[in-house]
DNA sequence: CATGAATGAGAGTTCATTCAT
DNA sequence: GATGAATGAACTCTCATTCAT
């Protein structure tokens, strides 16, 4: 029984991720939902009561997924820079992407919606990249590869240029060789200069 | 007589805009502003078709103003690092009131709607407000206050970080405290500190 | 069912029917036939989008029944005279009857909406009616009851004829008197009169 | 004064006459009539107060000029057959004439309005052109040009038929070659063919 | 559980008509 | 007389939400 329904739920939420992907957030009503996921008016109902209920629930689904990128890149064995740049390409990567984006959809929600800081996921996601960041930071520093006297602040600055650089591409457009001139800035903060 | 028209017109975007303010930018209904302007539901429509022209000239409206602030602050004969503090400041108090306050229903037109880059008015305000950074950072390395290799980078990297604290004051939320400590963290990566 | 959904579609035209009726074409609206119905206004919609779609089927419907009738007529077996003298008996009480009839409607519609002429039913009921009168008039000749020379042509003229009594019927008003006369001309052009 | 008002109404009735031409009767609203003629709206009202006194009035305006045309064709010392002819070219132009023409919107008027038969214009247009017709055809029997034992029957018969087919004309559509037909086929009728 | 027809509130828009200037 | 800004009624259309089946 409760499987019949988590597999329901996940269906609608796998269709309504992809209505979120192209219209935002506000502009997706039931009906879109309905129509995405082919499933009937009422039956939707059943299990959600608002596009705020769904999207909340989508984002739960994404913010685990991106938990795993972190916990994986982090185990290897490479050179913090290295890390560093996968990093901060993986950013790039999303950052350009035009399709397949829940980024506009979530800067309209939580632009719209203002959540309790606890219970906020974006918070929780802001905080957790920048404790990677730290950490990664301090690793680099510690083998001499960085230097850095305030680590916790260059990993929050980091993040909050990402977090501009984010915003801008949806709002005024950046080009790729802005984005590029920009973590490449963010780099040479960090990264000692070979002679 | 047309002033009488444009007249009108003021009233209407005065009024519109505390709705704007209030309630962002997507919520906001001809019938709110209709409401809010006190005049008739046939009466609005002379001047404005839509929310959307009624936002973009509130938006142009603002555009000049804030003009007024760079050409102002810079004329003045104060040090670069005072009149970088000064902007840091006014930068600050804009990012954390929360009434009064356009930036939400600004976040909410430019993600719901593309404007072609030429005509855009908040990469007309990034822009030159990068331009006056990369000036004032300039005017400090000449006069020994600050240290920069690369000032046109600093300039945008401060835009950048601006941006992704007043995104981040709207989404997730930011304590003053936070605030201060990033707006340090861009002081102290260039203002040469004296021993 | 789609049964249901005939059912309800059905009873939306034939209230719709009264309507247009009543009130011509044009000056039906959407929330008329809603009243009309007793549905919802969502409810109508679920169903048509416009007066229009609304008015094309009821003009299907009624398209059908006028075939039925030229069928049923031409299967008896009366002479040429008196099948003549039906059709046009029905033709006059049509003409004369002022409620309970589409034509001011339909005629207001034609006349709003160029319709292509392979679609047009109006055009098709027409040339029915034309042919129907061609072949009426052709046994009529046979039998030796008609004298023409040129059946089409007396066809044509005929409901070209009937086409200006129901216009003249409509805009200027016309005396059951000024109709029986105008038959008893068509009816006399063609029959040989015994002596 | 009373000069300087009529040259108003008049200015006001030539351009409203146009935008009837162009779109019909019934959707023309009084601000087409405003725009067209650069009155203003209040202005407007002191000459009209709807639509339809303006298309009265115009209506008024075309009758008389009508009436002229009359007179003129009959006072000439031409043959009945070749006044018939003419006056027949006259309709078939006027029927296929698609721009400039009132057709469209005086059948709108009088479909939507009843009018008294004692002030119906149609009527008397209609009467007057059965009285015009009655003594041509009377004239083309004297002189030995026509046989017809119904001369005020003729006459009718051949305005019903060209009422028949002007409305075709406005809502099935029709040919040139069609009219051609049918006007033949009237011509034929009356006129005694020479062996 | 599931369906989808039905409801009605509310947004957008247009225009006849009025009225202060 | 003449203007045109202002009003408000009326129409179209969409959707969140409910509910009988």
């Amino acid at each position: 029984m409760g499987d019949k329904s988590t597999q329901k739920k996940q269906h609608i939420l796998d269709c309504a991720k992809k209505v979120f992907m192209e219209k935002g957030y506000k502009d997706v009503t039931m009906k879109d939902i309905v129509e995405a996921s082919e499933i009937s008016r009422g039956g939707l109902y059943l299990y959600y009561n608002s596009t705020k209920e769904i999207f909340l629930d989508i984002l739960q689904m994404e913010m685990q997924e991106t938990d795993d990128v972190f916990s994986e890149s982090i185990s290897e064995e490479t050179s913090a820079t290295e890390i560093l740049m996968l990093f901060l390409k993986e950013q790039k990567k999303e950052l350009l992407r035009k399709k397949n984006n829940l980024t506009l959809a979530i800067y309209e929600f939580f632009l719209a919606n203002k959540i309790s800081k606890k219970e906020n996921p974006l918070k929780k996601q802001f905080d957790e990249a920048v404790y990677f960041l730290n950490r990664l930071i301090e690793t680099g520093v510690e083998s001499g590869e960085f230097y850095c006297e305030d680590t916790e602040g260059a990993a929050r600055n980091i993040m909050y240029v990402l977090e501009g650089l984010k915003i801008t591409a949806k709002t005024i457009g950046i080009s790729e060789e802005n984005v590029d001139k920009e973590l490449l800035y963010i780099v040479q903060g960090l990264v000692i200069e070979e002679e």
